[in-house]
DNA sequence: ATGCTTCCCATTGACGCCCATATGGTCCCA
DNA sequence: TGGGACCATATGGGCGTCAATGGGAAGCAT
């Protein structure tokens, strides 16, 4: 499996920490990313981590625009201003710092939710809600897959 | 890690001094960056802070420009008449000027917002709202293949 | 001298690094 | 087929290091 994929929660620990899935670690390892770029999701209050790829995505964009234009200040001030890069410690865990509790409402658990090139976390409850309401197919204004 | 990534907050002490964040002083020290030059966005209350590079990247956009307009004229007056040399003390702080509190209304705290190539200056909240805002306006900015 | 800046050192609190334990699953063998 | 050994993952916590912060004291200019 090189992709990422389904979805598993767990536990936050005491200092803030909590565990990578082992299956999402190993597609980490096999693609050879070591730093890890996280970013709020335009949609969901999901964050978005992946390789540094996925940075670089965002950046061809604000590339495409005028450097100098209102339009790519504002994107700049949400990628790179909003994106943050981790690393994983020895045991492959995760800070959950105050950025991703305030965007997502993570409190004591984390769900961590493959999207293929990369994963989200989420607050576990939100996760279920979104998924309930995509396959009731109320999400008509969210974006395409 | 070779650009200004994600941001931080951290407090002006009594004497009007804030720590730049290690993560950014790195960056810097990667860069040889010693001098540091200042001056106000064009779109944001905030303060822009880089190398040499910064100015230059911005005179060669006037340069770009007709001399005569008003937005070449504008972004002389900003660039030339609003910047400010800078230096770091030796644990890596810098002064928070008149110049800068007023500018952008920081008080008590600063919080420090990375643009790749350079980071700026905001009152905390104002960075919050405009990146709030800028998430909102997000229909001009597709999601990137 | 007075106010402001620069250099230096102390404190403390957070984070990274390391090792220990628990828990659940798998494989092997009787 | 059932029991048990083994293993990988998830989780908990100790401890050292470094960043952020606070403040004293010496230089500089007004």
């Amino acid at each position: 499996m090189n992709r990422f994929l389904s979805n598993a929660t767990n536990r936050i620990d005491a200092k803030g920490r909590v565990s990578v899935p082992a299956l999402f670690r190993s597609v980490l390892v096999q693609r050879g990313v070591q730093e890890l770029y996280c970013l709020q999701d335009l949609v969901f209050p999901a964050i978005s981590v992946g390789g540094p790829d996925l940075l670089e995505r965002y950046e061809r964009q604000i590339a495409a625009a005028d450097p100098f234009s209102p339009e790519a200040n504002r994107m700049s001030l949400l990628v790179h201003g909003g994106g943050v890069f981790m690393r994983l410690d020895a045991e492959g865990r995760l800070m959950v710092t105050d950025f991703i509790r305030d965007f997502t409402g993570i409190g004591t658990d984390v769900t961590f939710v493959g999207r293929s090139d990369h994963f989200q976390l989420w607050q576990p409850q939100a996760f279920h809600e979104a998924q309930a309401a995509a396959r009731e197919g109320r999400l008509s204004m969210s974006r395409p897959q």
